[in-house]
DNA sequence: CTGAAAGCGCTAACAT
DNA sequence: ATGTTAGCGCTTTCAG
């Protein structure tokens, strides 16, 4: 113990605490400061915690089957800003199921967490063990349906207008969408986007093909080949559902001789990491800024109000150009 | 407090934890159970915790620049058997910089953290803080160069060597390999079980084309091109450095009409989780093991032993054989 | 069979 | 200006 080496049991607590109010001799102060160097001394935080009824520890719990690239990117920024505010993550994974969660909640009380963060990787309404609300608690990328929790949510209806829009900025006026699985809230927002910017720039929705796949690349793949088989004039451009179904379309286009972005202009969504910047040609997309959705969950925990500001805040999406979209080329018909 | 809702104190302890070699009345039990639950009591854990020395909370270090692909496996695997054990994960991430992984450590411990795993994505040697050693530690996908600590690693001989048996076994006898940075412990490993499986063949290592690349799907794209571009005939098969590289030998293939898996077989490594299996066609892969081996690392701490066995685990990554390979076409020359 | 008491490592209020 | 005391919520001898 650091009081045997200097001679004093709690006066070590108001040096290594500063305390406000306190005022201690230089002299004992060194001699303290000392034998903490000496010893290496760290004061033990589980007993801090004990003391004042907190632990420096923020519950994070990803309520999906597995962990992936969402919660990898929401963690680290959630991460980032806890550890500046001197908190660290506790971490556990529901498997998605709810009885997990409401018993995982509990681990994460039990150990005193001050807050939580419940994170689910596809957007949708989820339920939220009601242990949760006797901590600060945030919901990311998901919400409840009386929105008793505050929930932090990509603003997709905006993403999907803005990456629509910068196609017909280019000059596209034929624009087909690959959506992700229908049912999907994320979907739907997209696709109202992608209609919003039609009509703003004075299209008709309903001239514009809309085939349905699920999110994945195969997907992608498969409704490409059908707008290859069906159509006569291909669409000038392609926007998918996700980079994943883009990177399906890619392949298809390729097999069957389409140049990407000369003959037709492909657009991703999520900017996934390891993946749209890095195919060839490089992705143009849509950012799903889960890092910094994570940051701010963490942001409005460590601020430690008690929190329970209640409401949805949308977090922009930007659209990142790349090489998959350029202008369309001059048409015969044009 | 329980102890209210009763009429006992400590006994509440003994009822909860059913203390061995202490014998309670049915009456009292009841009682206290009764209190329990109309109270929904659970023990404040950081209280056990400062008792008993134990906080039930394993220290996971993620010593990259992101959390990616590999760190939410790896923590998947920890995380499942961890649960199982009671233990929850504590979560730091170091950037990759040695500072802040002493720093981080140094918050672990405080919090008395009973045990470290430490991960890294790429395969390497690493500097691991010292006061690492106070607890039980592992090392995930990464060692030290003196084994102070024990080290799980992924056999990538073997890996290289099974997906090399795989396509000779299929009757390619021209493969080329793409590697991935040359400098890295896993593409050296890799290339020489390459190297090893076509000796085993009877085939000469020399007579292979062997060109480096970066692990980055575009660096696929790129040596792929150069093989079309300079070698008279094509190899039959091409492997990979890993999944995204191999990504980009397809786009390459295709965009220059050659048929995958028709014209030439394709073999990745990783299995990446939302890849390997959704591109089209599928990825011949190898499965780097992550989620197991985290699961193995979280095994031997929670195991518990004091833990300090020493050496290096290697786990088997298995060959999972999809669409992209097949039979070598017959030659015109055969 | 159960309660009283001490103590894990720390800090806040109260004496000195 | 410093040390004492009590107590955070629990477990564990040790007496009853």
């Amino acid at each position: 113990m650091a009081r045997l080496a200097g001679v004093s049991p709690a006066t070590v607590s108001f040096v290594l605490n500063r305390t406000p109010g306190q005022t201690i001799s230089d002299e004992t102060r060194q001699r303290v400061l000392r034998a903490v160097a000496e010893l290496d001394y760290r004061p033990n935080r589980a007993a801090q915690g004990l003391r004042h009824g907190r632990s420096a520890t923020i519950g994070f719990v990803s309520h999906d089957s597995d962990f992936g690239v969402f919660a990898a990117a929401a963690i680290k920024g959630a991460h980032e800003v806890s550890i500046r505010h001197g908190n660290l993550l506790l971490l556990v994974n529901t498997g998605g199921s709810t009885r997990q969660a409401a018993q995982l909640v509990g681990e994460l009380l039990d150990r005193q967490a001050d807050a939580l963060i419940f994170a689910v990787a596809g957007t949708k309404s989820v339920v939220v063990p009601e242990e949760a609300a006797r901590v600060p608690t945030v919901l990311l990328n998901c919400f409840v349906p009386d929105d008793a929790f505050p929930s932090i949510l990509p603003d997709e209806v905006r993403g999907g207008r803005e990456a629509t829009q910068a196609l017909l900025g280019l000059g596209h006026r034929d624009i087909a969408y690959l959506t992700g699985t229908t049912s999907a809230w994320a979907t739907k927002a997209r696709l109202r986007g992608f209609r919003e910017a039609l009509r703003g720039a004075g299209l008709d929705p309903r001239n514009h093909t809309v085939l349905s796949g699920n999110y994945h690349a195969d997907s992608g793949h498969e409704l490409t080949r059908k707008l290859l088989r069906h159509r006569g004039p291909l669409p000038t451009a392609i926007m998918c559902g996700n980079d994943r179904m883009a990177v399906g379309a890619l392949l298809a286009l390729l097999e069957a001789g389409v140049r990407v972005p000369e003959d037709v202009s492909v657009m991703g969504y999520d900017d996934q990491f390891e993946l749209a910047g890095e195919v060839r040609p490089t992705l143009s997309t849509v950012r799903l800024p889960y890092d910094a959705m994570g940051r701010l969950a963490a942001e409005e925990l460590d601020a430690g109000g008690p929190a329970v500001q209640t409401g949805r805040t949308l977090v922009h999406c930007p659209v990142v150009l790349r090489d998959s979209t350029a202008a369309p080329a001059p048409r015969a018909g044009a």
